[in-house]
DNA sequence: GAGGCGACTGAAAGCGCTTACACTCCGCGC
DNA sequence: GCGCGGAGTGTAAGCGCTTTCAGTCGCCTC
């Protein structure tokens, strides 16, 4: 019924087969070549096998662009973070690239190096809907009506670090964590603490907040305070650790420091090396991540799987997708479990008043 | 003419504004508001100012989908990188990002952590040119059949690292880095050279050996050679690195060693820390990149703008989009400048025997 | 003052899919 | 034996743009 075009086009590009190619090959309507191919129902399996087939023989591959005019859907996410170039957020997208391209979702990424950024992504009517699916939010203080808004344009929302609304999220247990440092360092003998953390950043974002929370009640626990004075903001970051070690030193230094990541440690240790001081002997320095060179410098940590947040966004996000009651208003609590963390003890922490423990300083050394 | 769709649709969402609706907003034809709006020739001043006036106060943007299909233009730029979470790629990306997304751009991220996801991505009849305009391939061995293949399809090409044909492409001179550390490492009276460079890993791309190449040269400069069995393969990763150096240190180790990229100088900075050698004294390690963490270990190094050589790429890659020359084949050789690069001189390089000169090694703590 | 040429605009034909709806069978219950 | 429902399929109407082509003017040239 429908002649193939055969050969009007003797020019340069080979061609491209459209559905209807298929359909004429297959010698059926390319309704059923549509059906057929992505697995809808009341299509006989006889036609069906001989449709894949030709679609497979001819190379056939929908066109995405045509499929989301007609379709209304995109088969896209975005993941959104503060800033590509980290070690943390370039792997939260690796995990999340991992599970969405695997899934046959395309993953568009936006830095949200400016602020701006992300009021026009999302804030405007930016049509964010014509372009993507869902988006995941990594460690982002979007307020929740923004997100709400993204639902009510049928765009899913997945967050990483932080809840939001009902959305699925995937969140450390940021107290616990910040318990756990100070349990360790407490364990030490430790009781003139610091805490590198937050904000000194445009970023401003929960986590911080929950994980000295964990902390000055653990400590409390322990009957020791923390100095408000020594809790200093680092932005993690490099030289926001570095800094914040920095005013930490310049006057009644603490014996033991909790810097909210690896990053702002290593900047931390930096500041220490510049005074000729000994991590974990001198002072204590404990991170959150474990990346990948705290290894390096003997950095005793708080290890979490950082791809394994982003992949467990993503799925997350895939399956709120799929499912149409997420994107109504009486969508139920999405709960994520939230992803392990462990103790991963190094020699940049130790016993109070440095008593040198057949540690050397070499074991220390980069 | 045209009837505006008051509220047919009394539902949730709120009907979306389309071009039809500016074009009745400023009583002109839809043909015209797409002129308009694109600024394209043939629109009196007038009538594109009311038409931008209207589509700015309907708050209108045109459906990326539609104007996909329709144009044949996708409007989006895919990056490929081998690994998305390391250091390097992941500023490359951020790189690509900025400019893309600044230029109106999606950008599209394909981790290519195994080699099949480049082969399917780029090798089968996966419709690349229905996905996006452009692709930047970063530190990838794609053949340049297949990157020939893709310009076919009008799928513009940029690298990043290595040269394909004669798609743009940002490479550093990779020789000259090579001769710069050996220079350095000269300098100081080294003469037993050790290097870490590339394989130990499926992505086995030329920049190893153009540095090696360099490196080498200027050593045979000064009537120095280096052995065979001291130019192990480090992958490019801090492990890589660590087992590299190991290797070196096991049987006749060198007095200093030329790690092709600073995630290896770090493993091996590991490893000398494991034997309780001290960086720029027993042992002097520069490498390459000038990482963020380079500071924090004291590692001396060549350093680029990875950030900026990701940039370059984009707006190569973006200049090739919009100049149809490109898309032809008597492209001429897309000429980038290439990035510039400083050794960045630190305590982990010293002169040979470790004569210490006022160096302390508390000063190269971390 | 007629012809011509540009500048500007509009009508309409797609782009390549998806999907509502209509239709044809065929087996079944009564 | 007849009506009925459901499985399987086809027809055709879009999805919301872009772009060709065919005008319509106003102004210049000879």
């Amino acid at each position: 019924m429908i002649a193939v075009g055969t050969d009007d086009t003797n020019g340069e590009a080979p061609r491209r087969v459209r559905i209807e190619d298929v359909a004429a090959g297959a010698d059926v309507s390319v309704a059923t070549v549509s059906r057929a191919l992505r697995g809808l129902p009341n299509v006989a399996a006889s036609t069906r096998r001989r449709v894949t087939d030709v679609a497979e023989q001819l190379g056939y591959q929908p066109d995405p662009a045509a499929a989301r005019l007609a379709a209304g859907r995109t088969n896209t996410v975005i993941a959104v973070v503060p800033h590509l170039g980290s070690w943390y957020f370039s792997n939260v997208v690796a995990g999340i690239e991992a599970v969405c391209t695997e899934a046959g979702y395309d993953v568009l990424v936006i830095g949200a190096d400016e602020p701006s950024r992300v009021d026009r992504l999302i804030d405007e009517r930016a049509q964010l809907d014509r372009r993507a699916d869902g988006v995941v939010l990594v460690d982002l203080p979007v307020a929740s009506e923004l997100a709400e808004s993204l639902v009510q344009r049928r765009v899913a929302v997945a967050t990483v670090g932080w809840q939001v609304g009902d959305h699925p999220a995937v969140v450390l247990d940021d107290p616990a964590v910040g318990a756990l440092a100070a349990e360790h360092l407490l364990n030490f003998g430790h009781r003139d603490l610091g805490v590198i953390g937050g904000d000194l950043d445009p970023i401003a974002f929960e986590v911080p907040e929950r994980r000295l929370r964990g902390f000055r009640e653990q400590c409390h626990r322990h009957g020791v305070e923390v100095a408000a004075e020594r809790i200093v903001g680092g932005g993690f970051r490099l030289d926001g650790g570095y800094a914040a070690m920095t005013v930490l030193l310049e006057h009644d230094p603490p014996t033991a420091v909790f810097a909210m990541s690896d990053e702002m440690a290593f900047g931390a240790l930096m500041a220490l090396q510049e005074r000729r001081l000994k991590p974990g002997v001198d002072v204590s320095v404990i991170g959150v991540d474990d990346h990948e060179f705290a290894h390096v410098v003997e950095l005793t940590t708080i290890r979490q799987n950082v791809i394994g947040n982003g992949a467990a966004a993503a799925r997350a996000l895939l399956a709120a997708i799929q499912d149409p009651r997420t994107a109504t208003v009486d969508a139920e609590p999405a709960a994520v479990e939230p992803p392990a963390f462990s103790l991963v003890a190094r020699s940049s922490t130790g016993p109070v008043n440095g008593d040198h423990t057949g540690r050397t300083l070499s074991s220390r050394l980069p």
